[in-house]
RNA sequence: GGACGAUUAGCUCAGUUGGUAGAGCAUCUCAUUUACACUGAGAGGGUCACAGGUUCGAGUCCUGUAUCGUCCACCA
């Protein structure tokens, strides 16, 4: 019985992953720990992250995979009923975006296809992904139950989806509204609030005579409409003017009618404390418009090129009539000044990086009042879920996060969860052409009007792709009256990315509570960002994203796994560095070597013969056994990075530099190296499955199971 | 404009109810073919960002400041 001389990484995992699948282990059914195991007939359940199913495993996914398997190993090791249940998502916009680019490089559009067509190439692009990723999953080790897998276009996930979306609905939840979003005009997609990220620009600011009035702007370009002129109401220097007073001006087209409007939305103290309003292509401007009723008009279409309103300079685009139009102004008169450097903050999409062009569009929202009960006229989903925080039912790890989630919570609004994309769960709605009464139709059955009997227009939106894997908790386990939704749900942990903490997690808590009447999970632990070596942000324009795989090919997975555990507190982000895992290689070289040791001197050894350990072995395993139990509460308490590195320094620096000593100098016994070596590979087994598995398959020990993988934890 | 986090050895980071500072990597010295050189034995290296406060005692608790980072926000 002996080991090669050198650990082949990547022969030994591909033979272990077989092996574990196989076995059948990595079901929650299979495994059945011993009789007398007082966690026997407890259960723990994680739902996997659906990933992305739209390119490669990156750094971040390497991390969820590690973690989460070995929450899951260890509970399994513990005799838990354990299940990890793994999927894939077809990630709407994001795959959009990522099948647009490829597009784009074959000279394409997708403007040019018909939307079928489209929505038929990205189903094969993802499928081929779909496969690819499974795979790299299984290479970081994961013992998810692949027999369970769900992706989010699944027809069981749609028909959970849909029937919430009716439920929401008659609910008064969901209502269709003509509001302002933000359009993003390279994607030709309106997209939540939380798909825009606000970036700092550099611009020119103008200040332009508006009638008696001098108002300032960064966008001239929107201006061709504005006929309400804002000022607020207890501001003195405007207290000639009354509300809804007419005054007649010179503007960029010509003589127009404005009306003085005042309202509190006007910071007195920025620019002139006066300005105009162009509720079409601004949320703030919009919401004074509302507010007083006033007409809107739109000036700039959906492609960012201006409309006949703009004159001679209909069908510019924005970016090239901005320096006419002020040479117009200019020509007329009307500048007074222009500020060359003014800083401002403008949206833009999180994807592409486009300026987001806000527009006025008819879309679908959901309600998203903090206030409960009759207060808000309803069911509030936010609200319970701001209990549940609160209250602590869900548990943030870390716990700042738990701020964070009711910040958001707490000024939640409305959100828009209609989408432009063919890529996604099409909205299940029809309109009416004549008396627009609207009408879900979850079976696509309703062929025309109730009401009038007039034709009805099927809704061409999709859902925005959280809307969907908000639901996922429950969507997966079958809910309501699946046996899994039954045993599982609540499930013990949601693992995954602090980022995520609004647009899924806040969402998951939300929808679970509206439809299960439960918490979707106990605890959410958020990981941090995986950066470079340097603790840069990977990103492919900086040409510093490191691929995880190429890491395992040169160093093994365990090797890797256990190099993004040590020493990283959830939350914090770590940087990846190449050295740290090839440190932790030569950690799994060294555990090679000495169960080699071992294995080479077992002259002599029966497993089956009676123990008997001296008094000095007898200390040592005192010494062990609290080091057991030390790692045990660590691991118990989440802390994975203090666990890790615990049993790391003791398998080194106690067991090979000092117990393997120590019997070659006949200091201890056969039984206590072989003993402890088997008992240790138990503990690094949740962090290091392959090798562990590998040896522990040589090892000749008294009721030794099919795997390492199912044995039992040193404490119960 | 708000909120949150970070600041500890050259580097990356731990430090769980307050009790004379820890790990990995790196550095230096020594050992020399050993299960393992992807090795062993040892060493050096820190006013715990700064300033106050509470305490017998503070890296840890409180207040303030600075720098970095992240998130949120409708100043045209």
């Amino acid at each position: 019985m002996e080991l090669p001389s050198n650990y082949n990484s990547k022969e030994v995992e591909d033979k272990i992953y077989q092996l574990w699948e196989k076995s059948g282990f990595f079901a929650p059914e299979a495994h059945q720990p011993r009789a007398g195991n007082p966690n026997r007939n407890k259960t723990f359940c994680i739902i996997m992250p659906p990933t992305n199913a739209n390119g490669n495993l990156h750094a971040g996914h390497a991390l969820v995979m590690t973690i989460e398997d070995i929450m899951t190993r260890y509970k399994r090791m513990r005799g838990y009923k354990t299940l990890w249940l793994p999927g894939l998502d077809h990630a709407g916009f994001e795959t959009q975006v990522v099948y647009e680019k490829k597009l784009e490089k074959e000279g394409k559009s997708r403007f040019k296809m018909a939307p079928e067509e489209l929505y038929k190439e990205i189903t094969g692009f993802t499928n081929e992904n779909k496969k690819n990723i499974t795979n790299q999953v299984k290479k970081m080790g994961a013992s998810c139950d692949w027999s369970r897998e769900q992706f989010t276009l699944d027809k069981n996930i749609i028909k959970i989806v849909y029937n919430t979306f009716e439920k929401l609905y008659k609910d008064n939840l969901i209502y269709r509204g003509k509001k302002i979003i933000n359009w993003c005009t390279k994607h030709q997609t309106s997209l939540s609030d939380l798909e825009t990220a606000d970036v700092e620009k550099q611009d020119k600011f103008y200040y332009l005579k508006y009638g008696p009035f001098t108002i300032a702007t960064a966008r001239p370009e929107t201006k061709f409409g504005d006929k309400y002129v804002v000022m607020h109401p207890k501001d003195k220097r405007y207290s000639d003017y009354t509300d809804g007073q007419k005054i007649d001006l010179e503007w960029i087209n010509g003589p127009i009618t404005a009306t003085v409007i005042k309202d509190e939305a006007i910071d007195m103290d920025f620019g002139t404390g006066v300005m105009t309003i162009t509720p079409w292509h601004d949320a703030v401007d919009f919401g004074i418009a509302e507010r007083h009723n006033l007409e809107k008009e739109q000036i700039i279409d959906f492609y960012g090129k201006l409309l006949p309103i703009a004159g001679e300079f209909s069908g510019m685009k924005i970016t090239e009539a901005r320096p006419l139009i002020i040479d117009k102004l200019q020509a007329k008169g009307l500048v007074e000044k222009i500020e060359e450097n003014y800083k401002h903050v403008v949206k833009t999409c999180y994807k592409c990086g486009s300026l987001i062009e806000p527009q006025i569009k008819e879309q679908w929202f959901l309600k998203m009042s903090a206030q409960g009960g009759s207060a808000s006229g309803g069911k509030s989903l936010a609200k319970p879920a701001i209990d549940a925080i609160k209250s602590g039912k869900i548990k943030f790890i870390p716990e700042h996060y738990k701020k964070i989630a009711l910040h958001w919570l707490n000024n939640i609004i409305d959100w828009n969860i209609s989408r432009q994309i063919v890529w996604g769960i099409p909205i299940p709605a029809k309109t009416c052409e004549k008396c627009n009464e609207i009408f879900i139709d979850v079976e696509d059955k309703i062929t025309s009007c109730k009401k009038c009997g007039g034709n009805l227009i099927k809704e061409t939106d999709t859902f925005d792709t959280w809307f969907s894997s908000g639901q996922w908790p429950y969507a997966v386990l079958d809910y309501p009256k699946g046996k899994d939704f039954k045993t599982f749900y609540p499930t013990d942990i949601m693992e995954t990315g602090g980022d995520l903490i609004f647009f899924w997690v806040s969402r998951m808590i939300m929808f679970s509570l509206y439809n299960t009447g439960k918490i979707p999970f106990k605890i959410v632990y958020l990981h941090g960002l995986v950066m470079d070596a340097k603790g840069q942000k990977m990103s492919k324009s900086k040409g510093n994203v490191i691929n995880p795989l190429d890491l395992t090919d040169k160093f093994g997975t365990d090797a890797l796994r256990i190099g993004l555990v040590v020493g990283n507190t959830p939350g914090t982000s770590l940087p990846l560095d190449e050295n740290k895992i090839k440190a932790y290689r030569n950690f799994a070289t060294k555990i090679w070597n000495a169960s080699r040791f071992v294995l080479m001197n077992l002259e002599g050894y029966n497993e089956n013969a009676k123990i008997a350990f001296t008094a000095n072995d007898k200390k040592i395993l005192g010494e062990f056994k609290k080091i057991t139990k030390e790692i045990t509460k660590e691991m118990d308490g989440l802390k994975f990075y203090v666990a890790s590195e615990k049993i790391y320094h003791y398998f080194w620096h106690t067991f090979c530099d000092k117990i393997i000593e120590d019997y070659k100098k006949g200091g201890v016994s056969q039984q206590l190296l072989i003993t402890i070596l088997a008992e240790s590979l138990k503990i690094l087994h949740p962090f290091m499955p392959f090798i562990t598995e590998e040896i522990y398959q040589q090892l000749p020990i008294k009721g030794k199971k099919d795997c390492l993988m199912i044995e039992s934890w040193p404490v119960e």
